[in-house]
RNA sequence: GGGCGGUUAGCUCAGUUGGUUAGAGCGUCUCGCUUACACCGAGAAGGCCGCAGGUUCGAGUCCUGCACUGCCCACCA
């Protein structure tokens, strides 16, 4: 399974071959697919549903900084022991993939209408196969440790299935509804979009005020627009009833201008006096607004434009010109009949598409909507009561905000990709919503049926996945096992989209089945902007036969807890550029993932994006520290390289297992001996940081843990305690053999507490240490550490820091008085403390070796300044060196230190000698401080001492 | 119009429930190829923690205001 055999690892560490070796190996050995526990089971569960990337899509930053995340918690909880399953799919993405094929067509000239619809569908498919798999291939090298047996598509046949009977049951419970009303439409898509895939900019626009004769009169009415070509359309001009200043004009009417068509002065609270002339024009065609007062006023709605956005037949001479030429022309016709009578600057939030940026148009047309109320209600009250908790919490508010204003969801789309509407027509007039294609109307009992030809928005099957993904409506196994999922991890551009609805629908579909006799909906959920207009259901549904199936209103918080799609939610940052530019393609500042994984593999870019995970922000991805990273998964690799070296040179025999050293993954590093400081130390430190990164990752705090592990691995085992036992590994003998046993044992440790972050080094290391016979296929299969409370060993780290700090004096001292490199120089010690002085004493050899020096010393008395010695609280030194003081340089400095040492203790005078310090601060803090004032003075003296002997005056 | 976040070393960012001397990486400077690693080692320089008030024995951390900046939401013509 290894390639190069543990003693002939390269030099420096090449990640690309390893990496794709170990992510075949992975898929090969369905590491992570997972059986479904059978009754009787008491492992704990852990589910987490991949965000499905679309189907035609390549991997972004986005994708990646997701997936990391979700792989290092899912393989964190593998190696705990729960039963892991993370479930991944992909997404047809209705309006995207559609774009993308019409894209392809336009290339040949040709338009999806020429196709015709079944030739089309055909075509996407076509596409799906070609394109569909490349995200797939993309995770497998990130190492996302999926389920790949489980792996579902949104127009698989079982999901399609789902999402009717989904669309059924809501229609039964009177939830669904069709109705003609005003929705944001695309004109270049040429379908409805729901309000959240609108996306508002701030523009410079204009305000013209336009004047209407008032009919019978020779006064005029005059109003502000922002749209003069929608006037074309207009049915009536509205001003407030407690507007004075047109209480005469009630009743009159107005010639509208260009169409010469009379039209009433009604009265709406739609005009507000404050703004503009108090008068606005209606037209119940074209605007929101508009389209609700015409509702109260029983006005006729013109439509002016087509699906295209064109001006159709009723805007007489204007016909056939796009909205932009039209409102040219009809400005100009204004002008010059006189109607015109003001033009100001005025900034505008213009909506536009999200896919394609065409500007929105509001438009008339039929469309089917989720009463969407009842559904927030409930998934309000999850959130309420933190049946689903978010991280950060601060989403949590804006989540329920959104819940709050929520308005009835457009689910239809014009489109011909996704899951086609389940309703039939008749030319009868009956509407018949089945789950499968009836063969005849039940009303009139015509077979000449035909479907809808409207698809559903993306995100109605999407939000259905919790459920349906493991498999609903069936009651399988899997949905009592793994439902609700454990967590969800995504980023915040989708929470409305996607997290609430699934929500919405989870809470909805998962709760205890309808009870019949329960309270229907026809009281609550009606929207301001869709009202449910009794002349508009008539017209289109009947309400009787809808109600049919009443669901369960009041749930106990037991059912309700059971209900939520998944417990947690964990919304991420945006990635960013490293100058935190948006990327986007028109920018062209999009980093390709898979870039920057051949460059620098796909560890060390895991780790960049897990590093730089802190909360709050956006992470600006920045290649230089990925460079870092990749210099990081090097050093892991060469400390490797040295253990395997000295595996060989002590004994061959030597492996986890196989050594006296109990280093099997499952049994920790309980066989480690403690003889010596260092030993004592690095095992105190590794349970620190495993106890950290454990409490790190619970939070999902990832850059702690990614951090915590680095610092560990590099500034403590590599930096200290490798150099520290070298010394001990020299000379073949029994201490050699132990300590090479504890550096395997700790070395197996430290691997897998990495692995969940660097699965790929990691997995490679562990082999090789096993010579390719390993315990058990995988590491991430192995057990992740545990701290063992008893092994934080205080004292140790307290001796260690001591020593520590002696070693990184003497190496000071030795660069600022330029002593070469390779000379061995004698050092005097002075330690007043006979702990202190022992400690050193029994680690001269470490001082020795990591600071370079020889013959180390012990005087009884404090060591002079003059003869160049440095000195802390707890020890002097001297170099016994060839050397010139710089007597000026050295009462600076120590100047300098004197200045510090003041400042400290005239802080801390100030706050002993508070007694409201001393009565409310802890103990432990005034404790600390008083043995810090102790210190202090010790240095204080010294130092005052030392410039006293140099004779530094007090103007240097 | 409403809401949310950011502002800490030249750059990118940490900084736990307030605890006295604010950290890391990169970059810079000085040494060094010491038999794991130059993707390395040793050392150093570098911060009025956006501004102004306030609370507190004590504020980078809490409160208020301001400035700059980014984002989300919104049917006022």
């Amino acid at each position: 399974m290894t390639d190069n055999p543990k003693n002939e690892l390269p030099k420096s560490y090449e990640p690309g071959a390893i990496e794709a070796r170990w992510a075949d190996e992975w898929v090969k050995e369905k590491l992570f697919s997972v059986a479904t526990p059978a009754e009787g089971d008491t492992r704990p569960v852990f589910t987490l549903l991949l965000p499905p990337p679309n189907v035609t899509g390549r991997l972004h930053m986005g994708h990646m900084l997701n997936q990391t995340q979700m792989d290092i918690i899912v393989r964190w909880h593998r190696m705990r022991g729960f039963v892991t399953l993370w479930l991944p799919g992909t997404d047809h993405a209705g309006i995207a993939t559609q774009m993308m094929v019409e894209r392809q067509l336009a290339s040949e000239h040709k338009r999806r209408t020429d196709l015709g619809r079944e030739k089309f569908i055909e075509r996407v498919w076509e596409w799906k196969k070609l394109y569909g798999g490349a995200i797939q291939d993309q995770m497998r090298r990130l190492g996302a440790s999926v389920d790949w047996d489980r792996e579902y598509f949104t127009m698989d046949e079982n999901l399609s299935r789902a999402v009717r009977e989904v669309f059924v049951r809501l229609y039964e419970q009177g939830l669904i509804y069709r109705g003609k009303y005003i929705v944001n439409w695309c004109p270049r898509c040429a379908t409805a979009i729901s309000d959240l895939e609108v996306k508002h900019e701030e523009v410079p626009g204009k305000l013209w005020e336009i004047r209407y004769p008032v009919v019978g009169t020779d006064e005029f009415i005059t109003v502000a627009t922002t749209r003069p070509e929608t006037m074309l359309g207009d049915t009536a001009i509205a001003v407030n009833e407690r507007d004075e200043r047109y209480t005469h004009l009630h009743g009159k009417k107005v010639l509208l201008p260009l169409m010469n068509r009379e039209i009433p002065i009604i009265t709406d609270e739609l005009a507000q006096p404050e703004f503009g002339t108090g008068a606005v024009k209606v037209t119940p065609a074209h605007d929101a607004n508009d389209f609700v007062a015409g509702l109260r006023h029983n006005l006729p709605q013109i439509e002016v434009m087509d699906e295209h956005a064109r001006m159709n037949q009723n805007a007489g001479p204007y016909a056939g010109l796009k909205r932009e030429e039209a409102r040219k022309r009809i400005l100009a016709d204004l002008r010059e009949q006189g109607f015109l009578t003001g033009e100001k600057d005025y900034t505008l939030a213009l909506g536009t598409c999200d896919r394609c940026g065409s500007v929105v148009e509001p438009r008339l047309s039929t469309q089917w909507f989720i009463k969407i109320q009842p559904l927030a209600a409930r998934a309000i009250e999850v959130v309420e009561k933190d049946d689903i908790r978010f991280t950060p919490a601060n989403y949590r508010q804006i989540y329920l905000n959104w819940m709050r204003n929520i308005h009835d969801w457009c689910i239809s789309r014009q489109l011909w990709w996704g899951h086609q509407i389940p309703a039939w027509y008749c030319d009868c007039g009956e509407i018949i919503v089945a789950r499968e294609a009836p063969s005849s109307c039940p009303k009139c009992g015509s077979s000449k049926l035909k479907q809808d030809p409207d698809v559903l928005d993306t995100w109605f099957s999407s939000g259905l996945l919790p459920f349906t993904a493991l498999g609903w409506p069936e009651a399988t196994r899997d949905l009592e096992v793994f439902y609700p999922t454990s967590l969800l991890i995504t980023g915040f551009d989708i929470l409305f989209f996607w997290v609430a609805r699934m929500i919405m629908l989870g809470c909805w579909f998962m709760a205890p089945p309808e009870k019949p006799g329960l309270p229907g909906t026809d009281s609550d959920g009606r929207d301001a902007r869709h009202p449910t207009s009794i002349e508009v259901e008539k017209q289109e549904v009947a309400v009787g036969e809808r109600a049919s199936r009443p669901f369960k209103a009041a749930l106990s918080d037991e059912e309700l807890r059971n209900s939520v799609p998944f417990r947690d939610v964990y919304i991420h940052a945006l990635v960013r550029d490293a100058d935190r530019q948006k990327m986007s393609k028109t920018k062209g500042n999009v980093l390709d993932p898979i870039q920057v994984i051949e460059k620098y593999g796909t560890d060390a870019t895991r780790f960049t994006l897990a590093a730089m995970s802190s909360p709050g922000t956006d992470i600006a991805f920045n290649e230089k520290r990925t460079e870092g990273y990749r210099a990081f998964a090097n050093k892991i690799w060469n400390a490797a390289r040295f253990m395997f070296m000295n595996i060989e040179r002590i004994d061959p025999g030597i492996r986890p297992g196989r050594t006296g050293v109990d280093a099997r993954p499952h049994a920790g590093i309980a066989g480690f001996q403690t003889a010596v400081l260092e030993d004592r130390w690095i095992l105190s430190r590794f349970n620190s940081v495993t106890k950290n990164v454990n409490g790190s990752l619970t939070a999902y705090r990832f850059d702690e843990a990614a951090n915590a592990i680095y610092d560990f691995f590099w500034g403590e085992l590599c930096d200290w305690y490798l150099e520290l036992i070298k010394a001990r590994l020299l000379p073949e003998s029994e201490t050699a053999r132990g300590t090479c046993a504890n550096l395997v044992a700790l070395f197996e440790a430290s691997l897998r507490l990495l692995h969940p972050v660097m699965p790929f080094i990691t997995e490679e290391i562990w082999h090789a240490m096993y010579d390719g016979k390993p315990p058990l296929k995988s590491l991430a299969l192995a057990e992740y550490p545990q701290a063992d409370e008893a092994q934080i060993d205080r004292k140790a780290e307290a001796e260690m820091a001591i020593l520590q700090d002696l070693i990184a004096s003497v190496r000071n001292l030795r660069a600022e008085l330029k002593v070469e490199t390779k000379q061995r120089v004698p050092v005097e010690i002075f330690a007043e403390e006979t702990a202190v002085r022992s400690l050193i004493e029994k680690n001269a050899g470490a001082l020795e070796r990591l600071a370079n020096v020889e013959q180390v010393r012990f005087v009884t008395e404090p060591l002079a300044s003059k003869s160049g010695a440095r000195g802390t609280a707890r020890f002097d030194l001297r170099l016994i060196y060839e050397q010139t003081i710089d007597v000026a340089a050295e009462c600076v400095r120590l100047k300098k230190e004197m200045e510090k040492i003041e400042k400290g203790i005239a802080g801390g005078q100030r706050q002993l000698g508070n007694e409201q310090f001393l009565a409310k601060a802890p103990a432990q803090v005034v404790e600390n401080l008083k043995k810090q004032q102790q210190e202090l003075a010790v240095l204080h003296q010294k130092t005052q001492s030392k410039l006293n002997e140099l004779g530094c005056g007090s103007d240097i």
